[in-house]
DNA sequence: CTGTTAGCGCATTCAA
DNA sequence: TTGAATGCGCTAACAG
């Protein structure tokens, strides 16, 4: 192409980055050529040759790409790649370390300038690895067990406390609790504020209500249906995440108990406030977590030294309807 | 490193990759020397002088990695090529054209074996020649106006007339039509057989009953309320997308009109079972779409040659209460 | 303003 | 079984 253009290979690289110092007429003469070969930059050999070897290419690692709460926020850490020119490839860990190992694998082979990771697992010393060895790294969603690495998290516990407080506020004492698996982080911390809830409210925990490590709306359904079958059954159900809640409404339709106990769900849903009654939610902010984590990578990229950031975002009660029922007489 | 190990740089390159041929207690040195400096393979090197130039990376070009369709077809993508060492750039075009031409840049840019397109606009120019350079192609839920690419699509028009059809077999004749941008290629398809189902139950089309180009759940939902506002108004709907039918559920519940007025939706939505009635849908299934495309995007990186192929995935209609509502006495 | 030379990290010859 | 040279596509550092 340099030849065909008549010039030096140099001078090709110097239009195609648009450094400038080229003359208008060669400029033209190697642009047409470039059209004319249907040239593209190819932009991995760069990198290798350029010094600040940047690939202009992120990770991000999810636990499923497919999860509502995961897609927003990598769609608002795509958006703020964009503006900077950079790619970001998404993969899931499925909670699997070892999956997620491969994954950081095969990140790191290809040389991302930078991960945003919601760590699975517990051992995350791969990624400290890493990061000491000087990949940018942000931990997303889970707060680490160090604190050496830049996080962004959710106050889970905050919102989880409220949740159970504004329940209690409407006079239920006998508060269930249906959760995730209690070794992912965000389930622990909503635990903890459940607990933190209760007390608060003067309530003492009854362990027959708490209903932990259900990572499936199946598992959560049968969960709830045998909290609700029983004779005592709890006047109020805190649901710690998602696909918990949408289990936990299922059980409560079938038993026709939509109207006689109160719910609270951690995270929304789409559709949640066409239900009756509509679903009362502490909802997050996938969105602002994304872009804070975006922010604080890039700003490491930009060459930023200042101590490890660790941003917290907050939640908010949305009160529609299903929270605010009043406790049913006992029966 | 190979200075490390004392061994040439061949010789490392051979442990590295595993091509064997090498002694054990080499092979040992090479790889502690290598975990000693921490030594990790760059991929884009090894891709640089390789012969089949092979990234390991896919690009995916969604409307939106956030929509839950997207995400769902991105998973499926995502799984497949997995097992296959790739790792996936799943990028939004928000319908955008231009921004859509910038993305392709960026990816062809970075060299990615092979794309995977969901085509935004209807100029598909650039993606026509970036096929007939040589980079496979797949179009991915919008069949295009060339034959000459690979596709995969949801039968779209099938979906809607089977929707029609069914409420028509309810004893509805006033069946109004809500759906999102013709330009849309999908939409413009459930519109055919919104048409088509009309006609198949002697019903004949009325202009007043139709809402085109409604591109959000706000849009939707205004539109809805006009339609039920009417007095004449449609004894069903048919809403051709997610959020369109998200607006028309909430226009329709603030007129307290759930249980009086049909409602079948293309496209299923979290929670849509639970509600009052629950919502019969056109389901499509993302996954299958998305793995189909993969299979064939890989088939072609594997350097198959067969003419270009056009799959196409049926949809279901999953009743559930909505739709199945009978047609109200006129008022 | 433009061209030459060298070399990024790796793999592919070809020799030893 | 191992090693030396060569070059992928590009750019930094120098010349001219």
């Amino acid at each position: 192409m340099a030849a065909l253009a008549g010039v030096s290979i140099k001078t090709v690289s110097r239009v195609i980055r648009g450094e400038g110092g080229v003359s208008a007429e060669l400029a033209a003469r190697v642009s047409s050529a470039a059209a004319m070969l249907d040239y593209r930059h190819n932009l991995a050999a760069s990198t290798l040759r350029r010094h600040g070897q940047k690939t202009a290419a992120i990770g991000l690692v999810l636990m499923d790409v497919a999860n509502p709460y995961a897609a927003a926020l990598h769609r608002a850490v795509e958006d703020f790649a964009h503006e900077r020119g950079t790619l970001v490839f998404a993969v899931s860990s499925d909670e699997d370390p070892v999956r997620q190992r491969e994954l950081l694998n095969a990140l790191l082979s290809r040389r991302v300038d930078g991960l945003i990771v919601v760590p699975a697992g517990s051992d995350h010393g791969m990624l400290l690895h890493e990061h000491r060895r000087g990949t940018p790294i942000v931990f997303v969603d889970r707060k680490p067990a160090t604190t050496e690495v830049d996080s962004v998290t959710v106050d889970n516990r905050d919102g989880a406390r409220k949740a159970v407080e504004h329940l209690a506020a409407h006079g239920h004492r006998r508060i269930a609790y249906l959760g995730d698996l209690r070794t992912i982080w965000t389930a622990a911390e909503r635990y903890a504020g459940y607990v933190e809830g209760l007390a608060r409210a003067g309530i003492t925990l009854d362990p027959a209500l708490i209903c932990a490590d259900l990572h499936s709306a199946a598992a959560a359904e049968a969960a709830a249906a045998d909290l609700l079958h029983r004779k005592d059954r709890p006047t109020a159900l805190f649901s710690a995440q998602n696909l918990v809640t949408v289990g936990l409404l299922r059980a409560q339709q079938k038993l026709g108990l939509q109207s006689d106990i109160a719910v609270v769900g951690f995270d929304d849903l789409p559709l949640a406030e066409l239900l009756h009654p509509a679903l009362t939610a502490v909802v997050q902010n996938p969105a602002a977590v994304g872009r804070t984590a975006a922010e604080i990578l890039f700003s490491r990229l930009d060459g930023a030294h200042h101590p490890p950031q660790h941003e917290v975002i907050s939640t908010r009660l949305l009160m529609r309807g299903s929270g605010e029922v009043p406790p049913a007489v006992a029966h």
